[in-house]
DNA sequence: GTGGGTGCAAACTGTTTGCACATCT
DNA sequence: AGATGTGCAAACAGTTTGCACCCAC
């Protein structure tokens, strides 16, 4: 989804763009590589000095909210957010640290079914293993 | 799979079988409802008093480790823990907090193959959304 | 002027770490 | 005795909270 698709609902929401919410914004669309909040207020820090964490928080979890980004929770010390919101599932390399986008076909489990007569309403479909760069690699190759 | 049969894996990778620890297997496989550490040592502590948070840490650090065990991180806040190893998904109800294990035939992916020249080690299928109980009873009925 | 948004610092929570003591072989 | 495991308390990291200030309507 385009970022003025996103600010569009943003607006038909009432909710405020701020410059800091546009930065966080355009900054998950640039960065595809599931940044966590350090790693988001650090890079955006350096352009606005006076920003916040607690906003930077705030207004993640305000873009979660309103179904604009999704939160990945595969590593349990820390959050990473994701700007694409398309059914995909995430690859974490256990050496590296890397996420990877993986796009799977036929799942058989799918937003807005029901399973055991449970409401599904968001699917985290995650997978653990090693990336293909450090099979290459062989050795214990850092991350990025 | 069994209580014994995984005491007889850590015997024979030379792991000490201590009361902490077969305790913590007991309780995990007793309780289904993937308890957190802090539930796992409430609940043990009232029968070893003596017993310590990082007693409990250590023990399902090792028991994940040696694939005993099972870490859900669907939840950022903490971690919680399955007995279950063979495959199969959670389901966390966004209302009530319960965690429910699916059992979902059909998958594309599976452990041991390969997805985008990426090695797939373990999978952490999770869906969220509203459970059973809580759509039938429609308010906001709390956790067990 | 009012309501929502931001920035700062302190508080909180789950987890990890260091080290002394205990336990098993 | 030596190695491994346990318990306690302090340290740590990510996140949340409270409150004063600021800005957009």
């Amino acid at each position: 989804m385009a970022l003025e698709e996103k600010i569009t609902r943003l607006k038909e929401k009432g909710i405020l763009l701020t410059i800091q919410r546009y930065a966080v914004l355009e900054f998950l669309q640039d960065n595809g590589l599931h940044p966590t909040v350090e790693e988001i207020f650090q890079s955006l820090s350096g352009i606005y000095p006076a920003l916040s964490r607690a906003t930077v928080y705030n207004t993640l979890e305000l873009f979660k909210r309103h179904g604009l980004i999704q939160e990945i929770t595969i590593e349990r010390d820390k959050a990473r957010y994701d700007y694409r919101i398309e059914p995909h599932h995430h690859f974490l390399c256990r050496q590296c640290g890397r996420i990877y986008d993986v796009d799977v076909e036929g799942c058989p489990i799918e937003k807005e079914e029901w399973v055991d007569g449970h409401k599904v309403e968001e699917l985290r479909p995650y997978i653990i293993g090693i990336c293909s760069k450090c099979l290459k690699e062989g050795g214990d190759a850092g991350a990025p």
